[in-house]
DNA sequence: CTCCAGGGAGCCT
DNA sequence: AGGCTCCATGGA
Protein backbone atom coordinates (compact mmCIF):
# COMPACT_ATOMS: atom_id res chain seq x y z
CA UNK A 1 0.00 0.00 0.00
CA UNK A 2 1.11 3.14 -0.39
CA UNK A 3 -0.07 6.50 1.12
CA UNK A 4 0.25 10.33 0.45
CA UNK A 5 -1.02 13.77 0.60
CA UNK A 6 -1.53 16.39 -1.77
CA UNK A 7 -1.34 19.25 -0.27
CA UNK A 8 -4.26 22.63 -0.96
CA UNK A 9 -1.90 24.89 -1.23
CA UNK A 10 -0.57 23.51 -4.50
CA UNK A 11 -3.64 23.40 -5.79
CA UNK A 12 -5.27 26.67 -7.88
CA UNK A 13 -8.06 27.33 -6.56
CA UNK A 14 -10.18 26.44 -3.27
CA UNK A 15 -11.03 22.62 -3.59
CA UNK A 16 -14.23 20.76 -2.41
CA UNK A 17 -14.10 16.68 -2.38
CA UNK A 18 -17.21 16.05 -1.51
CA UNK A 19 -19.04 18.25 -4.02
CA UNK A 20 -16.66 17.07 -6.73
CA UNK A 21 -17.69 13.37 -6.12
CA UNK A 22 -21.41 13.81 -4.50
CA UNK A 23 -23.08 16.00 -6.59
CA UNK A 24 -24.04 13.96 -9.35
CA UNK A 25 -21.11 14.31 -12.04
CA UNK A 26 -18.81 11.29 -11.20
CA UNK A 27 -20.98 8.16 -10.64
CA UNK A 28 -17.45 6.24 -10.36
CA UNK A 29 -17.07 6.70 -7.24
CA UNK A 30 -17.87 5.47 -3.79
CA UNK A 31 -18.22 6.34 0.05
CA UNK A 32 -15.06 4.09 1.70
CA UNK A 33 -16.71 3.97 4.95
CA UNK A 34 -20.26 2.96 5.47
CA UNK A 35 -21.75 6.13 5.76
CA UNK A 36 -24.45 6.40 2.69
CA UNK A 37 -24.66 9.09 0.48
CA UNK A 38 -26.74 12.07 1.86
CA UNK A 39 -27.29 15.70 1.82
CA UNK A 40 -23.88 17.54 0.97
CA UNK A 41 -22.23 19.03 3.98
CA UNK A 42 -24.06 16.38 6.43
CA UNK A 43 -20.20 14.75 6.95
CA UNK A 44 -18.22 17.62 7.72
CA UNK A 45 -16.43 17.23 4.36
CA UNK A 46 -14.16 14.42 5.52
CA UNK A 47 -15.33 11.64 4.36
CA UNK A 48 -12.72 8.50 2.60
CA UNK A 49 -14.12 8.20 -0.86
CA UNK A 50 -12.81 5.04 -3.09
CA UNK A 51 -12.78 4.52 -6.60
CA UNK A 52 -10.71 2.15 -8.92
CA UNK A 53 -9.66 3.96 -12.05
CA UNK A 54 -6.63 2.30 -14.06
CA UNK A 55 -6.57 -1.23 -12.27
CA UNK A 56 -5.71 0.83 -9.31
CA UNK A 57 -7.45 1.01 -6.12
CA UNK A 58 -7.49 4.82 -4.82
CA UNK A 59 -9.23 5.80 -1.32
CA UNK A 60 -9.05 9.45 -0.70
CA UNK A 61 -10.32 12.01 1.41
CA UNK A 62 -10.02 15.25 2.66
CA UNK A 63 -8.63 17.26 5.30
CA UNK A 64 -7.81 20.77 6.38
CA UNK A 65 -5.00 21.28 4.55
CA UNK A 66 -4.99 18.14 2.21
CA UNK A 67 -5.99 15.89 -0.03
CA UNK A 68 -5.28 12.23 1.95
CA UNK A 69 -4.88 9.21 -0.32
CA UNK A 70 -4.35 5.37 0.25
CA UNK A 71 -3.92 3.27 -3.15
CA UNK A 72 -1.98 0.41 -4.42
CA UNK A 73 0.01 2.87 -6.67
CA UNK A 74 1.27 6.38 -6.61
CA UNK A 75 -1.79 7.73 -6.39
CA UNK A 76 -0.62 11.70 -6.52
CA UNK A 77 -0.69 12.74 -10.51
CA UNK A 78 -3.90 10.19 -10.89
CA UNK A 79 -5.96 11.93 -8.38
CA UNK A 80 -5.15 15.32 -9.73
CA UNK A 81 -6.38 14.56 -12.73
CA UNK A 82 -9.66 12.64 -11.76
CA UNK A 83 -10.53 15.53 -9.73
CA UNK A 84 -10.13 18.57 -11.69
CA UNK A 85 -7.29 19.61 -9.26
CA UNK A 86 -5.04 21.44 -11.95
CA UNK A 87 -8.10 23.64 -13.02
CA UNK A 88 -7.10 26.83 -12.00
CA UNK A 89 -10.54 27.08 -10.25
CA UNK A 90 -10.12 31.15 -8.66
CA UNK A 91 -9.16 31.93 -13.17
CA UNK A 92 -12.27 30.09 -14.48
CA UNK A 93 -14.62 32.11 -11.73
CA UNK A 94 -13.74 35.24 -12.80
CA UNK A 95 -14.61 33.74 -16.08
CA UNK A 96 -18.07 33.76 -15.33
CA UNK A 97 -20.86 36.10 -15.84
CA UNK A 98 -21.43 38.77 -12.75
CA UNK A 99 -24.86 38.34 -12.71
CA UNK A 100 -26.78 37.08 -9.01
CA UNK A 101 -27.41 33.55 -10.20
CA UNK A 102 -23.95 32.44 -11.17
CA UNK A 103 -22.63 34.29 -8.04
CA UNK A 104 -24.61 32.61 -5.93
CA UNK A 105 -24.14 29.42 -7.51
CA UNK A 106 -20.17 29.66 -7.03
CA UNK A 107 -20.80 30.84 -3.85
CA UNK A 108 -23.06 27.52 -2.52
CA UNK A 109 -19.81 25.34 -3.36
CA UNK A 110 -16.86 27.00 -3.11
CA UNK A 111 -13.72 24.67 -4.75
CA UNK A 112 -16.32 21.95 -6.49
CA UNK A 113 -14.45 20.88 -9.64
CA UNK A 114 -15.36 19.03 -13.21
CA UNK A 115 -13.94 15.25 -13.08
CA UNK A 116 -11.77 13.70 -15.46
CA UNK A 117 -13.78 10.26 -15.40
CA UNK A 118 -12.25 7.37 -17.38
CA UNK A 119 -13.57 7.27 -20.73
CA UNK A 120 -16.00 3.75 -20.78
CA UNK A 121 -17.62 4.26 -17.28
CA UNK A 122 -18.48 7.63 -17.72
CA UNK A 123 -20.39 7.06 -21.34
CA UNK A 124 -22.37 4.24 -19.54
CA UNK A 125 -23.12 5.85 -16.20
CA UNK A 126 -24.76 8.70 -17.80
CA UNK A 127 -25.97 6.61 -20.45
CA UNK A 128 -28.06 5.03 -17.35
CA UNK A 129 -28.77 8.53 -16.28
CA UNK A 130 -31.64 8.94 -18.82
CA UNK A 131 -34.84 10.34 -16.75
CA UNK A 132 -33.18 8.99 -13.02
CA UNK A 133 -32.71 10.50 -9.97
CA UNK A 134 -29.21 11.22 -9.27
CA UNK A 135 -29.20 8.97 -6.46
CA UNK A 136 -30.15 5.78 -7.93
CA UNK A 137 -27.62 6.58 -10.79
CA UNK A 138 -24.81 5.51 -8.18
CA UNK A 139 -27.08 2.45 -7.50
CA UNK A 140 -26.59 0.80 -11.15
CA UNK A 141 -23.26 1.79 -11.38
CA UNK A 142 -22.75 -0.44 -8.32
CA UNK A 143 -24.22 -3.09 -9.62
CA UNK A 144 -22.13 -3.05 -12.88
CA UNK A 145 -19.09 -3.66 -11.35
CA UNK A 146 -20.02 -5.86 -9.03
CA UNK A 147 -21.43 -8.12 -11.79
CA UNK A 148 -18.95 -7.48 -14.47
CA UNK A 149 -16.14 -5.47 -12.63
CA UNK A 150 -12.65 -7.09 -12.74
CA UNK A 151 -11.56 -7.29 -8.71
CA UNK A 152 -9.05 -6.00 -7.68
CA UNK A 153 -7.38 -6.61 -4.25
CA UNK A 154 -6.17 -3.67 -1.41
CA UNK A 155 -5.43 -4.06 1.67
CA UNK A 156 -6.82 -7.36 2.23
CA UNK A 157 -10.20 -6.73 0.95
CA UNK A 158 -11.68 -7.24 -2.66
CA UNK A 159 -12.76 -4.28 -4.73
CA UNK A 160 -14.50 -4.12 -8.04
CA UNK A 161 -13.18 -2.14 -11.29
CA UNK A 162 -15.93 -0.38 -13.77
CA UNK A 163 -16.40 -3.32 -16.14
CA UNK A 164 -14.52 -3.44 -19.27
CA UNK A 165 -16.02 -3.17 -22.58
CA UNK A 166 -15.69 -6.15 -23.36
CA UNK A 167 -17.65 -7.65 -19.69
CA UNK A 168 -20.47 -5.80 -21.25
CA UNK A 169 -20.83 -6.55 -24.67
CA UNK A 170 -20.89 -10.05 -23.32
CA UNK A 171 -23.76 -9.49 -20.91
CA UNK A 172 -27.46 -9.65 -22.43
CA UNK A 173 -30.28 -7.39 -22.33
CA UNK A 174 -32.18 -9.47 -20.08
CA UNK A 175 -28.87 -9.55 -17.31
CA UNK A 176 -28.75 -5.80 -17.53
CA UNK A 177 -32.57 -5.54 -17.09
CA UNK A 178 -32.50 -7.71 -14.03
CA UNK A 179 -29.72 -5.51 -12.90
CA UNK A 180 -32.43 -2.78 -12.76
CA UNK A 181 -31.53 -0.95 -16.03
CA UNK A 182 -34.89 -0.88 -17.15
CA UNK A 183 -34.97 0.18 -20.97
CA UNK A 184 -31.28 1.23 -20.62
CA UNK A 185 -30.19 -1.90 -20.69
CA UNK A 186 -30.27 -2.75 -24.22
CA UNK A 187 -27.89 0.66 -25.07
CA UNK A 188 -25.37 -0.17 -22.62
CA UNK A 189 -24.73 -3.72 -24.04
CA UNK A 190 -25.12 -2.02 -27.52
CA UNK A 191 -22.53 0.72 -26.35
CA UNK A 192 -20.30 -1.85 -25.08
CA UNK A 193 -20.36 -3.48 -28.23
CA UNK A 194 -19.00 -0.75 -30.29
CA UNK A 195 -16.68 0.07 -27.68
CA UNK A 196 -14.80 -3.70 -27.44
CA UNK A 197 -15.25 -4.22 -31.72
CA UNK A 198 -13.21 -0.89 -32.19
CA UNK A 199 -16.58 0.16 -34.50
CA UNK A 200 -16.33 3.32 -32.44
CA UNK A 201 -13.96 4.56 -29.65
CA UNK A 202 -12.86 7.67 -27.69
CA UNK A 203 -10.46 7.77 -30.16
CA UNK A 204 -13.06 9.36 -32.59
CA UNK A 205 -14.16 11.52 -30.47
CA UNK A 206 -11.31 13.47 -28.54
CA UNK A 207 -9.37 15.41 -30.35
CA UNK A 208 -11.98 16.86 -32.24
CA UNK A 209 -13.20 20.80 -32.27
CA UNK A 210 -16.05 20.71 -29.65
CA UNK A 211 -19.51 20.29 -31.79
CA UNK A 212 -17.76 17.28 -33.73
CA UNK A 213 -16.74 15.77 -30.68
CA UNK A 214 -20.15 15.99 -29.59
CA UNK A 215 -21.53 14.57 -33.18
CA UNK A 216 -19.44 11.98 -33.15
CA UNK A 217 -20.49 10.84 -29.53
CA UNK A 218 -24.08 10.49 -30.42
CA UNK A 219 -22.76 7.63 -32.67
CA UNK A 220 -22.70 5.30 -29.66
CA UNK A 221 -26.30 3.89 -28.51
CA UNK A 222 -28.40 5.85 -25.94
CA UNK A 223 -26.05 8.66 -26.59
CA UNK A 224 -28.28 11.69 -27.50
CA UNK A 225 -26.96 15.75 -27.27
CA UNK A 226 -27.36 15.74 -23.68
CA UNK A 227 -25.41 12.96 -22.92
CA UNK A 228 -23.23 13.52 -25.27
CA UNK A 229 -22.51 17.41 -23.72
CA UNK A 230 -21.95 15.40 -20.30
CA UNK A 231 -19.04 12.98 -21.53
CA UNK A 232 -17.34 15.39 -23.25
CA UNK A 233 -17.46 17.50 -19.96
CA UNK A 234 -17.02 14.87 -17.18
CA UNK A 235 -14.34 13.06 -19.23
CA UNK A 236 -12.54 14.76 -22.00
CA UNK A 237 -11.84 17.77 -20.63
CA UNK A 238 -14.46 19.82 -23.09
CA UNK A 239 -14.91 22.58 -20.19
CA UNK A 240 -17.30 24.43 -22.87
CA UNK A 241 -20.42 21.60 -22.70
CA UNK A 242 -23.23 22.56 -21.29
CA UNK A 243 -25.39 19.92 -20.98
CA UNK A 244 -29.03 20.97 -21.55
CA UNK A 245 -30.36 19.23 -19.13
CA UNK A 246 -34.15 19.60 -17.27
CA UNK A 247 -32.40 21.86 -14.43
CA UNK A 248 -30.62 23.67 -16.66
CA UNK A 249 -33.17 24.29 -19.32
CA UNK A 250 -35.17 25.98 -15.66
CA UNK A 251 -32.50 28.03 -15.95
CA UNK A 252 -32.75 29.00 -19.14
CA UNK A 253 -36.22 29.80 -18.58
CA UNK A 254 -35.84 31.92 -15.52
CA UNK A 255 -32.45 33.78 -16.03
CA UNK A 256 -31.78 33.24 -19.86
CA UNK A 257 -34.64 33.13 -21.67
CA UNK A 258 -33.51 34.71 -24.71
CA UNK A 259 -31.16 31.69 -24.91
CA UNK A 260 -33.80 28.88 -25.69
CA UNK A 261 -34.27 29.18 -29.70
CA UNK A 262 -36.48 26.03 -29.70
CA UNK A 263 -33.34 23.51 -30.96
CA UNK A 264 -30.73 21.71 -28.88
CA UNK A 265 -27.93 22.94 -30.94
CA UNK A 266 -29.35 26.84 -31.26
CA UNK A 267 -29.75 27.14 -27.57
CA UNK A 268 -26.73 24.99 -26.73
CA UNK A 269 -24.55 27.96 -28.58
CA UNK A 270 -26.33 30.72 -26.99
CA UNK A 271 -26.13 29.79 -23.78
CA UNK A 272 -22.33 28.73 -24.05
CA UNK A 273 -22.02 32.32 -25.66
CA UNK A 274 -24.41 33.69 -22.37
CA UNK A 275 -21.79 31.98 -19.95
CA UNK A 276 -18.47 33.22 -21.70
CA UNK A 277 -17.48 30.32 -23.77
CA UNK A 278 -14.52 28.42 -22.95
CA UNK A 279 -15.87 27.56 -19.21
CA UNK A 280 -18.92 27.83 -20.09
CA UNK A 281 -19.36 23.70 -18.76
CA UNK A 282 -17.81 24.93 -15.41
CA UNK A 283 -20.52 27.40 -14.84
CA UNK A 284 -23.58 25.13 -15.95
CA UNK A 285 -22.56 22.78 -13.23
CA UNK A 286 -22.60 25.26 -10.69
CA UNK A 287 -25.98 26.30 -11.65
CA UNK A 288 -27.19 22.85 -11.76
CA UNK A 289 -26.25 22.28 -8.36
CA UNK A 290 -27.34 25.33 -6.89
CA UNK A 291 -30.85 24.61 -8.49
CA UNK A 292 -30.86 21.38 -7.56
CA UNK A 293 -30.22 22.01 -3.84
CA UNK A 294 -32.16 25.24 -3.47
CA UNK A 295 -35.45 23.88 -4.77
CA UNK A 296 -35.70 20.24 -3.01
C1' DC B 1 -53.44 7.07 -6.93
C1' DT B 2 -50.35 10.23 -10.12
C1' DC B 3 -46.10 12.46 -11.19
C1' DC B 4 -41.35 12.64 -12.35
C1' DA B 5 -36.32 11.87 -12.69
C1' DG B 6 -29.11 15.13 -15.42
C1' DG B 7 -33.34 11.57 -22.32
C1' DG B 8 -33.17 8.82 -26.38
C1' DA B 9 -34.89 5.74 -30.13
C1' DG B 10 -38.17 4.96 -33.57
C1' DC B 11 -41.43 6.65 -36.49
C1' DC B 12 -44.08 10.09 -38.58
C1' DT B 13 -44.72 14.45 -41.22
C1' DA C 1 -35.25 19.22 -38.96
C1' DG C 2 -39.16 19.03 -35.77
C1' DG C 3 -42.97 16.67 -33.26
C1' DC C 4 -45.03 12.74 -31.10
C1' DT C 5 -45.01 8.19 -28.19
C1' DC C 6 -43.01 4.76 -25.66
C1' DC C 7 -39.70 3.17 -22.69
C1' DA C 8 -38.44 0.86 -16.55
C1' DT C 9 -38.19 1.91 -11.96
C1' DG C 10 -39.09 3.62 -7.38
C1' DG C 11 -39.70 7.53 -4.26
C1' DA C 12 -42.60 11.53 -3.21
Amino acid sequence: METGAIQLESVPGPVDVESTLESGHSYLWWRADDRTYDRLGAHGGDAWYRTVAHGEVIEARQTERAIEWRSTTDADPLLRELLGLHDDLDEIRETAPKDAPVRAAYDAYPGMRIVRDPFFGCLVSFICSAQMRVERIFGMQERLREHYGEPVEFDDETYYAFPEPTALAAATEQELRDHKLGYRAPYVQQTAELVASGDLTVDDIRGQDYESARDACTGFVGVGDKVADCVLLFSLGYLEAVPLDTWIRTAIDRYYPECDVGNYAGTSRAIRQRLNGEYAGYHQTYLFHYLRSTTE
